[in-house]
DNA sequence: AAATAGTACTTTGCAATGCAAGGTATTAGA
DNA sequence: TCTAATACCTTGCATTGCAAAGTACTATTT
């Protein structure tokens, strides 16, 4: 399946709370989307290195730390740009369809 | 910015009336998604290389000949999977959204 | 009829996205 | 101390979309 917008689907993810990488991918899963994590993690680092997100270590329990990711005050910013570009496609799809 | 699903866009265009490269321009141009010429000729080739579309020479009263595509039965069953790839993405958009 | 302008189709090269596959490092538990 | 599990990371490839430049045919103007 196409994903397209998988960006958009992360940010929207990450804008509830501080997640990572498993987290996201499970959360993903159950809203029917696949992903791997050879496409996250590389996605992950560059919306950090462009000031989108960051993230803090947090200890685990049962293994190695964790990078908790959330969005920066610029991320939320780029996540509403998101928002709209995902609302123009949906308007172009329905007029489209008509 | 990326568009993901061009392709279902314009398979629903092409699905209402065989149309040339022109009109599929000036339909997506009045649903608000501007491609150019250098994105759609590529990507008619490849649905028509992979039996999805034909196409037929038609003569024009103001300059060269134009090339009418139109979708095969192949095409119009690769539609329906599309169709089907959008609603998904679109449930997972709303998921996440909540 | 020759030159020009306009329309239409095509190709090439690049950047970004997503995936598969394989690799490294840390921790828990037997 | 060894093994299994968890977590992070990297490399190489296929696909998608765009910019820019090029080719060919038609109509119009001179």
């Amino acid at each position: 399946m196409r994903k397209g917008y998988l960006e958009y689907c992360i940010l929207l993810i990450i804008n509830r709370k501080p997640v990572y990488v498993s987290d996201i991918i499970n959360e993903l899963k159950e809203a029917r989307m696949i992903v791997v994590e050879g496409t996250l993690y590389p996605l992950l680092s560059r919306l950090k290195n462009n000031g989108i997100l960051s993230y803090q270590w947090q200890e685990s329990a049962s293994g190695p730390p964790r990078k908790y990711y959330e969005l920066t005050e610029k991320g939320r910013a780029f996540l509403a740009e998101l928002e709209n570009g995902w609302e123009e496609l949906r308007a172009a799809v329905e007029h489209l369809k008509r």
